[in-house]
DNA sequence: CGATGACTTGAACGCCATCAATCGCTGTGG
DNA sequence: CCACAGCGATTGATGGCGTTCAAGTCATCG
């Protein structure tokens, strides 16, 4: 279904074992909100989410924003095949990651020439998740967008049934390419429709999904207003 | 500029020299329209044009279009790195294309590593394309997209000073996410404006840039109305 | 020469962005 | 300990932009 943002974890490459043996590799921490590189910055490193999340986003001359992924536990990110960044990637909340020297990949794959294409297969992953995030964007209606969303969490992060989302109204709606104030009203319409229910949080972020396969009905287009309201 | 759809062509591997010396290159013609390949299919060839035009889309499962690129001579296609193509490709009009089977290219990765690292560059520039055309579709009005079709065409495309476009109103409107009648009306208001001219052509595909500075301009965000105008 | 396809243009509606106000919680400082 | 500022989230009101529906033109083709 072109609506499941997540590639399958399973066929991600782990830093450590795929790509591992390399001798380069420590860990760090990021604290809430701060900057891990830069966009155009030199990519002397990539990275691995340990703990936390992280998002990673392009600035438009006029200040919007455009987040291009998250990263969680297990993720890598960072990789862009190039001597600079394409994105500005920051701790969305205190984050631990592992990051290798790109240096030192560089001198693996020519030992090891399986290296490159594990470099494929992960840059192939990106090019995967960025097509069906365009089709999102292209072409679907803010509910349709905001269930899809809600659909890759589920599957990321669900945790005990529950999804504790570590990301503000802000990131869903500049992931999405939606005003804040819509995500907003597009999760308390599903609320009130019974897709989802909030756990007791004042900020509104654990939630419940009691109805997966209706959110995957309404991700799809839709031709009639169907039974759901926003009211 | 993040505007810029094109890639560099300069950067594209050329399919005969830097992915050349292989023997099964054949070439083949596809009619107006005729389908190259279709989504999901085996990927068992890469494609390069050799004149004509190529649209690559998926459908959506409630018929809408989403294309994801056009190829224009020169360009590659079709490279998947799996099994299975994730867009159908389609001749704009009568098209030469040359193509390479996959399994010996595969079999040339054994003995020429270098070969790896082609496809993985050929994959970034893809993966550049993409990201570059999400900020597009997430972000901008209408006008904005069409100005930004206009600029990455003027520059694929320029020929004595004339854009001569292959596609039709139809396959923009996809490319952009927009209905065709307003890449229509956003055409026709360029022209209103002097950025742009039609030829004497019962299609208005001939067009000449008569302010490219301007497009670029209007690509970019805006904050007030400045002196466009629709009407 | 009627039919078809590509394009343009008009009119009306609806979705979502924008602006604005409010609420609850957190944390900080007096 | 409490007051208050600040942030995140919700909710309402309004308007604009782009879609949708519709009609009409022109060229091409069977």
């Amino acid at each position: 279904m072109f609506t499941i943002l997540s590639t399958d974890p399973n066929k991600k490459p782990r830093l450590v074992s795929e790509l591992g043996g390399l001798s380069h590799t420590e860990e760090f921490k990021y604290s809430k909100d701060a900057e891990i590189f830069g966009e155009a910055g030199p990519a002397d490193y990539i990275y691995q989410v340990i703990e936390g999340a992280v998002r990673t986003h392009k600035l438009l001359s006029d200040g919007r924003r455009h987040i291009g992924a998250f990263h969680l536990p297990g993720d890598i990110f960072g990789l862009d095949n190039g001597d600079f960044h394409r994105f500005t990637a920051e701790a969305i909340v205190d984050t631990t990651v592992r990051l290798v020297k790109r240096q030192s990949l560089e001198r693996a794959t020519k030992t090891e020439p399986a290296m490159v294409r594990s470099l494929l297969t992960m840059t192939t992953a990106n090019l995967q998740h960025v097509e069906n995030h365009i089709l999102l964007l292209g072409r679907n209606t803010a509910r349709e967008r905001v269930a899809a969303f809600l659909i890759e969490m589920n599957g990321r992060l669900k945790s005990a049934g529950v999804i504790a989302l570590p990301m503000n109204r802000r990131d869903i709606a500049d992931y999405l390419g939606l005003a804040f104030e819509t995500v907003s009203r597009m999760f308390r319409a599903f609320e009130r429709n019974g897709y989802l229910r909030f756990l007791i949080d004042p900020r509104q972020r654990q939630i419940v999904i009691l109805n997966a396969a209706g959110l995957t009905k309404l991700d799809a287009p839709r031709k009639r207003k169907d039974t759901f309201s926003v009211d």
